[in-house]
DNA sequence: CTGTTAGCGCATTCAC
DNA sequence: GTGAATGCGCTAACAG
């Protein structure tokens, strides 16, 4: 049982193969006529064209490859999972496949980055998780493969680069944000649960609540510096440092963290202080999050992803362009702050328990 | 700047294109002086074969599909991430890409299938979820489509048709032994926390559950009822159900979860009730069970992906078998118990709190 | 507006 | 062992 051909349809239809052709990729230029045999052909046949023969044709592949990370960290393992289906969705609305693959090492990813383009397959690649002094990025523009990063370039000078595409959430503003929401809420003593600089990431996230700290407050650096906790993202090890900042001598009204991870070891050690009524910011905006009640910062991932495909592949066509064809070469994204009441849950408070629950809205 | 072709290869090492060829896919058959002068031009000039040439040769597309799923199924959503991991990692290996698609309904991921197999992009597809009278395997044996599920074929008597082959992490073993763990450890009254049946999955793993506690204790159905809780898949609602069994007559000294989300959950409930000491044991070892140091039962997904890729491909080729070449058409995967002692975690232990975490082995 | 010509890069016959 | 044809299915360029 083999699959129709274009010779097939163009039987059918009684035309050339090359008028089928037509057809299908410039339809205007048909005689009406023809045009509605054709495509009846085409439905009677069942005919699509072999994207395989297209491919060598057009010596492109319309794919764009991904690479899936090792071992995603944790809880907020699940952003690279919808930023996937976001991209997969947005590409396919685009004519557009999404091919994946994995790698251990920037270097191995580089290798595979390589064979992909090689071969090919792929027409252009998006990065996640950029870092200082990544390598990829400059490869990759040596090499003339056109690529985007779900990252800004971190601490090269070259933000404004047209060549290095980029498509970034601003943790700075979401940060700021979410200080801002315990501030506008009566809170004086808003602490920063992050991770230890230098991480790009981090230090951006944290610039959001020295700023709305400074602004709102007037604090300077050494009150900021009280006010700020460091510690890994584990939540076992953010549980024992928000302990300690409960037990000291200035206690916070109110905790913004880095991520959901240390939001969760707030949590714990919060509520085992019985301080439950501390609220907590993280960031991410978890399934955790969500099922635990804790207020985050949700990045906007389907923003993202279409912005990395409009830097790609300009705001409506279909296939890769060079860098230069832009006049924007990045994009910041805006994230959400999700604001969640303690009480959606009834943990830690058995008066409840017998209650209902509030319904998660998500 | 092009891409080098066998030409240029043949070119640069005064062979035929033919030779080139054959060096690269039957180089027994090449005489062992002109093997090496090519691979040296190979080296030189970097050469690949181009993918979609070869497919187009070759009619198809060394390429399986499989579907991102939409929903995030809260907590455990990072099962199919890491499972996808998995797969395209060995399908890498074996010289396979993973192609991805998303779609909203089983209806359209029958299209998207159907698209990705009349355009000759996929030449087979790895299905996930499987469900009660779930319409698309049906589809693809009439199609003739390859497919493997990750999942049992639920509710049909083709549990053994070779047409339909399938891999499935063996839920009911995973329990029993979960359960059985508890009861060695002394327990006598170990809970079931499950879902609201009919659920296909749900309902094996209980079994599992019932079978350890019937050949162990003896119990009849009342007495398996008396221990059994029934909830819908969410935190807050698991936190309640298992508040109120701990404030009945009968209190477990143990509590097997069907998924680390009821697991959490009952965590949260038994804190508050001031019985940590309870063992619990969750399902799919996600993240969050980790983090919060809650034993669990673990889907090997490594194996899950080797099996579904077994299935599809044979022990060792590179391409897609027919579903009757094969002696059997389905594993089952023993899942493992990974076990966690909540003393790993500060969580509601205020004595511990400042003292060293311990590093959570995973 | 339509049909003709000519490959895209590769692998599978066949001869030699 | 090696090399010469042939065509996978499609579309870009050019004639008509």
């Amino acid at each position: 049982m083999r699959l129709p051909t274009v010779e097939d349809v163009a039987r059918t239809a009684r035309v050339s193969r090359q008028t089928v052709s037509n057809v299908i990729n410039t339809p205007a230029r048909v005689k009406p006529a023809t045009l509605l045999r054709v495509q009846a052909a085409i439905r009677e046949l069942d005919y699509r064209p072999n994207q395989s023969a297209r491919r060598l044709r057009q010596q492109k592949s319309a794919t764009i490859g991904i690479r899936l990370d090792p071992q995603l960290n944790g809880i907020s393992g699940a952003v690279l999972d919808r930023f996937l289906h976001s991209l997969t969705e947005q590409a396919t609305e685009r004519g557009l496949r999404v091919l994946l693959f994995t790698a251990a090492t920037p270097t191995e990813e580089i290798d595979q980055i390589r064979a992909l383009r090689d071969g090919a397959d792929v027409d252009a690649f998006v990065l996640t998780a950029t870092f200082d002094h990544d390598p990829r990025p400059e490869w990759l523009i040596e090499q003339k493969i056109p690529f985007v990063t779900f990252g800004r370039p971190w601490g090269i000078d070259d933000l404004n680069d047209p060549q290095h595409r980029w498509v970034d959430v601003d943790g700075r503003r979401g940060v700021y944000a979410a200080t801002l929401s315990l501030l506008d809420a009566g809170a004086e003593r808003v602490a920063w649960i992050g991770w230890p600089p230098p991480t790009a990431t981090g230090d951006d996230r944290r610039s959001g609540w020295e700023d709305a700290m400074r602004e709102r407050l007037g604090l300077g650096d050494a009150e900021l510096a009280s006010l700020c906790t460091e510690v890994v993202d584990d939540v076992a090890e953010a549980t024992n440092a928000v302990a300690n900042v409960l037990a000291g001598a200035v206690l916070p009204d109110g905790m913004v963290c880095a991520s959901d991870t240390l939001a969760l070891g707030a949590l714990i050690a919060a509520s085992t202080a019985g301080r439950r009524d501390i609220p907590i910011i993280g960031f991410d905006d978890t399934p955790v999050a969500a099922a635990l009640g804790i207020s985050s910062v949700e990045q906007r991932l389907d923003q993202v992803a279409a912005g990395a495909l409009a830097l790609l592949l300009g705001p409506v066509g279909d296939s890769v362009v060079a860098s230069g064809a832009l006049d924007v070469a990045h994009r910041l994204i805006e994230p959400a702050l999700v604001l969640r009441r303690p009480q959606d849950l009834p943990m830690f408070n058995p008066s409840r328990i017998d209650g209902t629950a509030a319904a998660d809205k998500h």
